[in-house]
RNA sequence: GGCGUUAUGGUGUAACUGGUUAACACGUCGCCCUCUCAAGGCGAAGAGUCCGGGUUCGAGCCCCGGUAACGCUACCA
């Protein structure tokens, strides 16, 4: 791949008239995720509403969390809250490759010139010796830092080390904290809040390259959006601390900086950053649960606010409905979304709320149209025919199917205390196997064998009997203790609602306990 | 621990460049409608704007100092 190096430093008109283009950067490294959906969404609306471009990048440079399926469902998840793209890896464009495990050549020859100029440099340490310098840093109460000697080697030094084929990272090369004025920090401005300044004895020379030659997320990250002519970066907030080793390196290059806007995080209800211990953060979940795109997508425009609400003035003089305020489409977000009132509290993404709207929009929908919906998702030919060889031997009459199914079509299910505690086992026990059965099926992929595998493990290792581990599981999944073949109902349920199920019991059996707890 | 960000009812957001009893939606509760449950209609409770100072005739909005929450602190993104 050839790369026209001469034209880098100032081929970038200038962000002032240079048409606007933004960007969605997801990794794909396991279901789609609600954040990457808001992210996505603000991006969008940003771009089309300037009259730009919205592009789409898959950042795969961490092949140890690579998940090959990961990649079509980011695609197909985005599409189906009603993003789309002008360029990405499948829709193609004029800066691909859109995959950055495709573009390590490119990343390879940037490297050299900032090795070149001076602002990178090889590091020879070995992970374990990264690691013990870590521990021992964090045991002297320091903040952990790289301190390896490989910064400061001669020439002499760095070419002996590497014709001794010693593997090493590339590095950044932070200024030095202590040296004054103009290097020893680093100011940006975040669109939404203004400057912000990092002293450099707080910058990690951050490793630009691995030493299995891929990138890390800092270098592929600045390189694509500059070469990708990306104006306006427009990322979650955890970000912010980052920035500064990012706006390093555009200097480095000597490249324009882009825009920077730093969007809040979502939250759970308890006010952490969004996780799916916590809460469903999957959008296949939200499409088997039978959420609509549209709700979706309008609750997602509500984090964070940006749709500005009708004044008093307004309600009154024009009669509006305030219920209203609440509902808007994208093309409403294209119209009136506006950037600079977003509010920068991180907004707990709340079930409850998403849920009314849902059923807003499930309202506004035509008994045909509604039956439509139904008919692709929870009541799909796909799905039905593969729940029926599950219960055929078991039914003397088709009108038994609804009796046999049921969990396949509720909600939720929440199986009493006789039917999910095995008789020999104390709630306690119970509830701990409960939960290391959903890590253990959290991290499994979602197949009979590999479910049965990960379960059969689990329970040797717990010294529980195998039927005890499954009568527990098929308790929480049907609610009941004669159910469908357990591990091939769990297959056709779904990974995303599987795990769900199984998280809200845990939850339930929480509050139950505590409240007995405060009672006694 | 260090650095950074943020802070308005339980939740999401309003409150023009400081100006009367802090507004809307969700949720909660009550009433109406009704064979039930929803939906729908009507109504209520719920914050005095994280805390403490300051400026001002007047502060949720400005200034100073705290506190708390969250994020980052990886050869993950």
């Amino acid at each position: 791949m050839s790369l026209d190096l001469s034209s880098t430093s100032n081929d970038f008109t200038g962000k002032a008239t240079a048409p606007v283009r933004a960007r969605i950067a997801p990794s794909p490294t396991g279901d789609p995720h609600v954040g990457t959906a808001y992210i996505g969404l603000l991006n969008y609306v940003f771009a089309q509403q300037r009259g730009g471009a919205f592009v789409l990048r898959i950042e795969d440079t961490d092949r140890t969390r690579f998940v090959s399926t990961s990649e079509q469902m980011i695609f197909d998840s985005l599409r189906w809250v009603g993003l789309q793209w002008n360029e990405g890896p499948d829709v193609g464009g004029p800066y691909g490759p859109y995959r950055q495990s495709e573009r390590t050549e490119i990343y390879r020859e940037y490297c050299q010139i900032l090795l070149d100029n001076g602002s990178a440099y090889r590091a020879f340490e070995t992970a374990e010796e990264l690691d013990a310098e870590r521990k021992a840093q964090m045991a002297a109460k320091q903040a952990p830092k790289y301190a390896g000697p490989s910064r400061n080697y001669t020439p002499e030094q760095a070419a002996e080390a590497l014709a001794a084929g010693k593997p090493y990272t590339i590095r950044l090369k932070v200024p030095d904290g202590d040296k004054g004025p103009g290097i020893a920090s680093t100011t940006f401005t975040d669109e939404l809040r203004g400057e912000i300044t990092f002293d450099h004895n707080n910058v990690d020379d951050q490793v630009l390259l691995k030493s299995d030659g891929f990138p890390t997320y800092h270098l592929a990250n600045v390189v694509d959006d500059h070469l990708m002519r990306i104006t306006d970066v427009i990322r979650a907030e955890e970000w912010i601390s980052s920035t500064p080793k990012h706006v390093l390196l555009y200097r480095a290059f000597g490249w324009e900086l882009p825009r920077f806007w730093h969007m809040p995080l979502l939250r759970n209800i308890d006010k952490s950053k969004i996780s799916k211990r916590k809460n469903p953060v999957s959008l296949i979940y939200y499409r088997q649960a039978g959420f609509l795109p549209q709700a979706m997508l309008n609750f997602l425009g509500l984090m964070g606010g940006g749709m500005a609400q009708p004044t008093e003035q307004e309600i009154v003089s024009q009669g509006l409905d305030t219920k209203l305020a609440d509902l808007f489409s994208l093309a409403d977000m294209f119209e009136r979304f506006d950037f600079k009132r977003i509010s920068l509290g991180g907004p707990v993404f709340d079930l409850v709320k998403l849920k009314w709207l849902n059923g807003e929009y499930l309202r506004r929908l035509s008994a045909d149209e509604l039956f439509a919906a139904l008919r692709t998702t929870v009541l799909s030919d796909d799905y039905l025919r593969s729940i029926v060889p599950l219960v055929q031997t078991r039914m003397e009459t088709l009108g038994q199917f609804g009796d046999l199914t049921g969990f396949f079509f509720a909600d939720d299910v929440m199986p009493p205390m006789d039917v999910f505690l095995p008789k020999k086992r104390t709630l306690e026990e119970t509830m701990e196997f409960a939960v290391n059965m959903l890590a253990a099926l959290e991290a499994c992929d979602w197949t009979v064998e590999a479910m049965d595998a990960a379960l059969r493990g689990l329970l040797e290792a717990a010294g529980w009997s195998v039927k005890e581990a499954f009568m527990l599981l098929r308790a929480v999944l049907t609610g009941r203790t004669a159910s469908p073949p357990l591990l091939e109902s769990l297959e056709v349920f779904g990974k995303a609602r599987s795990i769900d199920r199984l998280r809200r019991f845990i939850e339930a059996q929480k509050k139950i306990a505590a409240l007995a707890g405060r009672n006694k």
